[in-house]
DNA sequence: GCCAACTCTGGACAGTCGTCAAGAGTTTCC
DNA sequence: GGAAACTCTTGACGACTGTCCAGAGTTGGC
């Protein structure tokens, strides 16, 4: 009676997971349509029924699977943080020399500037519409600590590297790169060939300057 | 007979010319009503209607003097221009040592993120939407180029008055201050007190590195 | 095979958007 | 003072928005 009863709960347990995991598939797949939707378009002109349209789904289904649009943005916003917050970890992980990992390191912010523009773009654009609106505000910024992070990670590493210390706070550090790619990412979009290979001329010197000379 | 026409003419220009300036001097009001308006709502959620309504005006009357939303919105970003692309020149007048200059200049952008913070944040609201709205572009990146430019005059004349050259390319330079900033103004708007202070501090550190050591 | 739960569609809703035009109100000129 | 030009208001239009819902379609357990 007491197994009966376990085994059937077990089951049920088993079933009501599935059913969430596959609820929870479904959203991160309509977020995905959600997010791809964005980058194009931008934050300003993304509607749901264009978002349903680049799935396929009915415009719907989107309040089957969120309470509402900021529901969905929110849910967006998280899941677009798992992409970009863990870009260069590898390259920290594999360098050796202060000289390789700050070659690795332009040539990634480089490449994700030529292969990511759009998805970069629209990182700007909510983290702007932040600024206006409250609701995405600490997703939006827990993502840029979490980058200010992955950032300080780079340099702490190739200060420890270049036995030098690091010799700018870490929020300046973050602010100092992401200027430096948002110019080149303006650049890049405006249509100018060279900015990626400018960004990666340019990621070395700013590298050598918040270390201490030595 | 002549001189009779060249006096209607002249008085016809000038009556022209009046004109003219009168419709230039609405446009220009009704321009500053919208970036009020832009810079409480965000571009996303600005709205004809809604400009009107911050200004004395109905909202036909915005279709009288404009003949688009679009024309409208560029002849807004024109005219932020001029209030944003000399913040420094001053500053840079009179300066008489490098101390003064990195004092004042930081000092200068910690109270116009403490003033201006809303103007601010649709400074990059539009630069961003530049990113997906070929129609702004244009006027984006040129007021961008000369707040390079700015930013450059305080830069080039910090290292004249400390006899070291200055040694990242002036993008670079506007991109690191720009950044610095911008990080800045996300931490103020989100209620960080202390966001104008950590400016004005880190300003002088930057400026040092950018600069050769001498 | 049946019933219940889950999933999805498509249309309706109230509201807002940019745009436009008819006409009232005002100014200007002869 | 009357005609002409300029300025502004008001209301309407079609399109689009987020939201909601009735019901069709599908799935899964018994």
């Amino acid at each position: 009676m007491v197994q009966v009863t376990e085994a059937k709960e077990r089951t049920r347990d088993r079933i009501s997971r599935r059913q969430i995991d596959k609820f929870e598939q479904r959203r991160a797949q309509l977020a995905e349509s959600a997010l791809r939707t964005l980058a194009e378009l931008g934050y300003a002109r993304t509607s749901l029924r264009e978002i349903a349209q680049n799935s396929e789904f009915s415009h719907g289904v989107l309040h089957y699977y969120f309470a509402d649009k900021v529901d969905l943005l929110t849910h967006c916003v998280r899941q677009f943080e798992e992409v970009c917050v863990t870009r260069y970890d590898e390259i920290v992980a594999r360098a050796r020399t202060a000289e390789e990992l700050e070659r690795d390191f332009a040539a990634a912010m480089a490449a994700t500037l030529r292969a990511d523009a759009k998805m970069h773009r629209l990182w700007y654009d909510l983290r702007n519409q932040s600024l206006f609106e409250e609701s995405f505000r600490a997703d939006v910024l827990e993502i840029d600590r979490r980058r200010e992070e992955m950032i300080w990670h780079v340099v702490a590493r190739y200060a420890e590297l270049a036995a030098a210390p690091v010799d700018v706070p870490r929020p300046v550090a973050y602010a100092l790169f992401d200027g430096l790619f948002q110019q080149a990412l303006l650049r890049h979009l405006a249509g100018a060939e060279e900015a990626a290979a400018e960004l990666e001329r340019n990621v070395p010197a700013v590298l050598a300057r918040v270390v201490a000379a030595g």
